[in-house]
DNA sequence: GTTTCATGTCATTGT
DNA sequence: ACACAATGACATGAA
């Protein structure tokens, strides 16, 4: 019963506290169990379902169809093979798990999530371009923390500048120069990351096309493929045309928001995969293959995050997914026939033989499809659009609450750090060992508590036991002079002199957060009471004059010692109230009271008593409060925390859709029909089928798959 | 005179 | 049954 009373008098107090501290906004409870799951799926989900993505499968192409027998291209062969590993560490992304493990009570020991996490997840290979990307990138970030989130929140949509009152015009100008980097070259920091890298970058994703190319399933005449496809020495100016309109961020400015969709589309993509049998269907790796297990992911593994979407603004966004869905498994897999009506009569021009669907156009952005995408079929609608709005308003929910909060991540790093090291300071470690960092609950002061009645009778030492010594030194010693005097003898009540002990400002931190904390969690104060009760105060000994000394002594005492002297009761209140029933029981023996005398007696018993588990009482209650207050900033931490690392993935997830995009460029600017003649993008689409294989397919069937798979995930949402 | 805060006290309940 | 701790509610005094 004591518990639950406990239970439920507590809770209501810290749900209250709490909703008083956060703000009745914030809704902290809210968030973390009806926010937070989206957050989770967010962050969790897509990378699981990232993971499925059928690059996986061009493993599996390279080994089934890698090299066409007629193939002679051997040289290719084996460039193929290292860029297709390449290729597949583009699922390798890692992502910050995101935990909240308790709330209110237990927090999560910092630096178990963020911070260092990217890295200890799935590891890119050390030779994949990938990582040479996201190396950087991760430097970057970890230099423009301070910022970082003013363009975050622009890149989230949010409104309000994150102008807070801690943020220096500086870093409202770092801000604020980014974000309009951002809008005014449609491209963000990634994407001048990727051009600074762009020798790698060019390697890698020439490569890594070459490598696609190899594995594309072409029924009709692969040989025209492998032979059309250029050598590694191939003029520059092919990658130069694919990639120099990705990378130079010279196209026209996106809309931010379209990139934004584009990113969230990404996410739904991989939400719709993460608990279906994607990975299984798609994957069809042996189960020891180790490259397998490096691609199956847990759905809590870290994604390394550098994506940009930038360039990822495309109409078809939607139907990137052919790319990756499970469902194409489902596709009729074209046949040879029906894949390759190849009549390209298109120009050589590598700009126009870019359409804006499927594949093409998703990753695409309409500028790049140069004149060819007069084929473009009526843009469907983005299957994903509901979450991006949810997930939208979701981070600009939370990043106004987190302005709104004063809370920045800036603040939120560094109290992360100040809170750290200090944890126990504020809870006057030193003053007593039951201190705050003990008293998670108020079991411990209870239990000093309770050890005070034992050691009461401890009166030999003056000094103050923090364990609960409730011995007055001079409580033998006053009995003495009391009984000389008549026995009449009292102390003024130590309250009176020093009350709480703990507010004794040289006995506290200087620091005004922790004024209220450096109190004695034993809850006794009687010793410094006694001293003061046996020091009179310097004023009234400098008064000299006995009299003023007594009526100084008068006004000290409570009413319960008025009430012993009249009484003339033959010992101090302290004894009455202090002593153990046993020897309080001798002592009442001792002396032949009345009646009167004995019911006074055990009232100022009671009542001092009473009085000393009020203030127990009162303070155990500063101490929730406190340590609710306390659980509340760590919170605050956490969610701050959650927020960049959320921010963070986003980030990855861009540039992880551009380095896709380069690739499907590359790949499908390689393709070369019989007559050595490339494709249309207009008339053609890359897809991955349900075993592996890539297929280059007519758009018309790309198209009704597509609107096929967009329909299920919105029933499913539903 | 009113408000706020700290403290004391009482009544009650649970251990 | 008793002692006591805990605690809500109220009283009181001081700032």
């Amino acid at each position: 019963m004591l518990s639950l009373k406990k239970y439920l008098t507590e809770g209501l107090l810290q749900f209250t506290i709490l909703l008083s501290l956060i703000g009745v906004r914030v809704d902290v409870d809210t968030y973390l169990t009806s926010q937070l799951p989206p957050l989770r799926e967010i962050i969790l989900g897509p990378s699981s379902a990232y993971t499925q993505t059928q690059f996986h499968n061009l493993r599996n192409t390279l080994d089934g169809y890698g090299i066409h027998p007629k193939s002679i291209d051997l040289d290719n062969y084996f460039t193929a093979r290292r860029l297709l590993s390449q290729v597949r560490a583009l699922d390798r992304f890692q992502v910050p798990t995101t935990e909240v493990n308790a709330w209110l009570v237990h927090r999560d020991p910092e630096g178990s999530v963020s911070g260092s996490q990217p890295n200890s997840g799935l590891a890119l290979e050390s030779s994949s371009g990938l990582q040479d990307v996201t190396g950087p990138d991760n430097g970057v970030r970890e230099s423009e923390t301070e910022q970082g989130f003013g363009e975050d929140l622009e890149d989230l949509g949010a409104v309000a500048p994150p102008v807070s009152g801690d943020l220096t015009k500086e870093d409202i100008d770092l801000i604020d120069i980014l974000w309009r980097q951002d809008i005014d070259l449609g491209a963000g920091r990634e994407v001048f990351d990727y051009s600074h890298h762009g020798g790698e970058q060019d390697t890698w994703a020439r490569e890594g096309a070459e490598a696609l190319a190899r594995n594309l399933l072409f029924p009709a005449d692969i040989s025209s493929i492998t032979e059309a496809v250029p050598s590694e020495s191939e003029p520059p100016a092919l990658q130069n045309n694919l990639l120099s309109p990705l990378l130079t961020g010279t196209e026209s400015p996106f809309d931010l928001e379209q990139q934004w969709q584009d990113l969230m589309s990404i996410m739904e993509m991989q939400a719709m995969e993460v608990n279906t049998s994607a990975s299984e269907i798609l994957y069809n790796a042996p189960p020891g293959d180790p490259l397998s297990t490096n691609y199956s992911l847990a759905p809590n593994t870290p994604i390394n995050q550098n994506v940009s979407l930038h360039q990822a603004s495309l109409g078809g966004c939607s139907q990137d997914f052919l790319l990756f869905s499970p469902e194409v498994e489902s596709l009729p897999v074209a046949s040879s026939s029906t894949l390759l009506p190849l009549a390209p009569s298109n120009s050589t021009s590598l700009n126009s033989t870019f359409g804006s669907t499927n594949l093409t156009g998703l990753f695409f952005p309409p500028q790049l499809n140069g004149t060819a995408n007069d084929t473009a079929g009526p843009e469907l609608p983005d299957p994903l659009g509901g979450l991006l709005d949810e997930a939208m308003l979701d981070e600009i929910s939370l990043m106004d609450l987190a302005i709104e909060e004063g809370f920045n991540p800036v603040q939120a790093s560094q109290l992360e750090e100040e809170f750290d090291s200090d944890s126990g300071l504020s809870l006057d470690s030193s003053h007593s060992p039951s201190s705050l960092s003990s008293s998670e609950g108020s079991s411990s002061s209870s239990s000093s508590s309770s050890s005070s009645s034992s050691s009461a009778s401890s009166s030999a030492s003056s000094s103050f036991s923090e364990e609960g010594a409730v011995g007055y030194s001079s409580d033998s010693e006053t009995l003495d002079l009391e009984e000389a005097e008549g026995a009449v003898g009292y102390q003024p009540e130590y309250s009176k002199f020093c009350r709480m002990s703990y507010q004794d400002p040289a006995q506290l931190s200087c620091l005004p957060y922790l004024e209220h904390v450096g109190h004695n969690h034993t809850y006794n104060m009687a010793p410094s009471a006694l001293d003061s009760a046996d020091l009179p105060p310097p004023s009234a000994l400098k008064k000299g004059s006995k009299e003023k000394q007594a009526d100084f002594l008068d006004k000290q005492m409570s009413r319960d010692e008025h009430r012993a002297r009249a009484m003339k009761i033959p010992f101090t209140n302290d004894k009455i109230i202090n002593l153990p029933v046993e020897e309080f029981n001798e002592l009442l023996s001792k002396y032949q009271l009345s009646e009167a005398q004995l019911s006074l007696i055990r009232d100022i018993r009671r009542r001092g008593k009473n009085k000393m588990a009020a203030q127990n009482c009162r303070k155990r209650k500063l101490d929730t409060i406190l340590n609710l207050e306390r659980d509340v900033e760590d919170l605050q931490r956490d969610k701050a925390r959650l927020l960049r690392e959320k921010v963070e993935f986003l980030r990855s997830l861009r540039q992880m859709k551009q380095k896709v995009q380069s690739l499907y460029q590359e790949v499908f600017g390689r393709l070369r029909d019989e007559n050595g003649r490339p494709y249309s993008p207009s008339q053609y689409a890359l897809q991955y089928a349900g075993d592996g294989s890539v297929l280059l397919i007519p758009r018309t069937m790309a198209d009704q798959q597509t609107r096929r798979q967009e329909r299920k995930p919105k029933d499913r949402r539903k």
